[in-house]
DNA sequence: GTTTTTGCAAATGATTTGCATGGAT
DNA sequence: ATCCATGCAAATCATTTGCAAAAAC
């Protein structure tokens, strides 16, 4: 069942098992770097009964858990992923907002020489590249 | 005279010098990872007739024309500052909301191999790191 | 004088809040 | 049976849009 691995993580973490939050996993699982609305469109196709707030109240919750992952392009609503254990990053096109998954460049997550923490204890490095993609610079739509 | 940089740093673009503009790059000069909220009030101690929709247009033309930077943490509006050469990045807590500048860990700005640049040509890296500050790890606040 | 930028008003978009009901354990 | 999560409604916060008037070149 492709259920089980995100209905375990939410009972390890003391979660409780809802159909909101596992459809919300699955439609990010098909559908990464969904926004909250593409979320709701998504997941009212199944179950159109979930409403808007809970599924936002989801995103946040499993967010704040480590289940997801949220970022925030500049001009766009906060965007989801189901969290992977990697360190990809993101590159989004400024001038048609594609986004695509990326490696990071250095081989491991970004850190900070514990010279320059300012005493922070870093939990996420989330590294976000701005530029123009392929087809957007051969149509010169940038 | 403090302003002659940016004054001329508009007209070279083709910009023309206002005193909205400038009071807005004065108020990002002193309080860098402002809002939009923040800059007008700001703004507002000297000139209170700066519309607030005039700002935003300010920070939207000026970080297009690349004189301000901006960047957007989950949970936060949009902040801003005056763009300088370097490739430092920032650290946000993510339990009281503080922001420091941190130098790149790697020396330079993050990159992309170009086996993995997906075609796009990119333009800016923002790394923005989350963590928990000393202060709210001093007091448990998180 | 011409074009850009501003100011005003209104609208839209994204997200959060509070409280009673329903559902998971 | 208990407590957590949901649904509903309303509110709030951030930002954009359109057009006439003012300001910079």
């Amino acid at each position: 069942m492709e259920h089980m691995d995100h209905s375990t993580q939410m009972r390890d973490l003391g979660l409780r098992v809802t159909r909101g939050r596992l459809a919300v996993l699955e439609v990010l699982d098909q559908l990464p770097h969904s926004s909250a609305e593409t979320v709701v469109a998504k997941v009212h196709e199944d179950l159109p009964d979930v409403s808007i707030q809970s599924v936002y109240n989801v995103l946040n919750d499993l967010t704040e858990q480590g289940i997801l992952r949220r970022f925030t392009p500049p001009h766009s609503p906060a965007l989801y992923e189901t969290r992977v254990n990697d360190n990809h990053h993101h590159a989004i096109c400024t001038s048609c907002g594609r986004i695509e998954d990326v490696e990071c460049a250095v081989g491991h997550a970004p850190c900070l020489t514990p010279s320059d923490d300012h005493g922070m204890v870093i939990q996420i490095a989330d590294v976000l590249y701005q530029g123009i993609c392929e087809d957007c610079r051969k149509s010169g739509a940038a």
